[in-house]
DNA sequence: ATTAAGATTAACCGAATCGGTTTATGGAGG
DNA sequence: CCTCCATAAACCGATTCGGTTAATCTTAAT
């Protein structure tokens, strides 16, 4: 690519980067028009194409963007260093919103990059995500007390589950578009709060 | 539409069915092909024409669909007789189960149809997917008995969170094509077992 | 065997779209 | 006035798309 985009104002890369996400979330690689996602930006066709050689590249470009948007604000969040297990989902739960805050569509891209079949790209899609799922692997490591917990507990299932939950909460807020991301995090606060009550030991003191 | 449609063998008819959900879901109204509708289903583009008499006509006929389906296989399923709250559940998410096996693509053609902004068809949508809305407010009326619960538990929060952990499911399941729904049945009985333990008064006799 | 009717497709059409290029414009600095 | 350089307009050949038409294939009755 040109290495003149990263010259350009924030501003416009980051209008540019939304108008790729939100065009190719919504229809698969080939039938995403460089010419929408242009007009998206408030740019010109051929400006576009000045900045990427070719759609290929401003694909791949925006596929390795997301990474690092995730790794950048998650690590930001501080949730990799946590020992508390709520404080942890707590954290990265903001890193989350406040990607979805900048980027609206950045999720919604990466589903459709990730499920991708097109010829053209989908190695190199497949490629990259294993590359950052190593990343993830080597920076992810979780120390819980389990003594917090009530007795009983089948702590794998409790995460598997409230990590559905978020999911789940995150996809339906995503239907109802636009996002409400200060809703969002009151919303969260509510659901942690639920869940320490079920989940957390009694103090007794 | 050509009334003959329903004539055709049945077989056939979920195949083009099948084709159009799947169609539809990848990508918009307006940059899905009725070609590679064709295409998916084994018949000639023609002959998909001959049946509907253009593309909005099928596409619409395919959300119409969805809400027949729905309906059919959850009062089928009779959960909308169920008291216990956990049966309910059960049930409901059998009849899903069922319907995603023979309409794999269903799920994510409801979610992209009903986001859909193209004014060829957007009115329509909203229209038909309000009454089918009138339907299900007019024919679920779930009553549980509180006291089967833990004391002080939240109840609507509880059924929140249990909804949007399935939905959670759902969303990660299918992102995993091809959906193992043999395996989503286990999956769900044993996160019912949990919830139970979790938030069920605990029988002292 | 002939034919009529219906099911199905191949071939076709005009309009629009797409990826990418070439040419033109407009504005800032020297 | 000239030179860059960011930006856009105009353009191009290839392809695609929705929809139609003409042809073929199947079947069952005569």
């Amino acid at each position: 690519m040109n290495e003149k985009f990263f010259a350009l104002p924030i501003e416009k890369q980051e209008r540019i980067i939304n108008a790729g996400f939100r065009v190719f979330s919504q229809n698969s690689y080939k039938k995403s028009p460089v010419s929408e996602i242009a007009d998206a930006a408030g740019i010109s066709k051929s400006l576009l194409f000045h900045y990427f050689h070719n759609k290929k590249e401003l694909y791949l470009f925006l596929w390795e963007t997301c990474a690092k948007i995730t790794i950048d604000y998650l690590t930001e969040s501080g949730c990799y260093e946590k020992t508390d297990f709520f404080e942890m989902l707590y954290s990265g739960m903001q890193a989350k919103i406040r990607i979805m805050k900048k980027y609206p569509d950045m999720g919604n891209f990466v589903v459709k990059a990730f499920g991708e079949q097109d010829p053209e790209v989908c190695e190199e899609i497949r490629e990259s995500y294993a590359k950052y799922n190593d990343f993830k692997a080597n920076n992810t490591k979780v120390n819980v007390d389990p003594n917090q917990f009530i007795e009983g507990l089948d702590f794998d299932m409790m995460y598997r589950e409230i990590y559905m939950a978020a999911e789940g909460y995150l996809w339906e807020m995503e239907r109802h578009w636009p996002v409400d991301v200060d809703k969002m995090e009151q919303d969260f606060l509510k659901l942690l709060d639920f869940w320490k009550k079920i989940y957390l030991r009694k103090k007794e003191d």
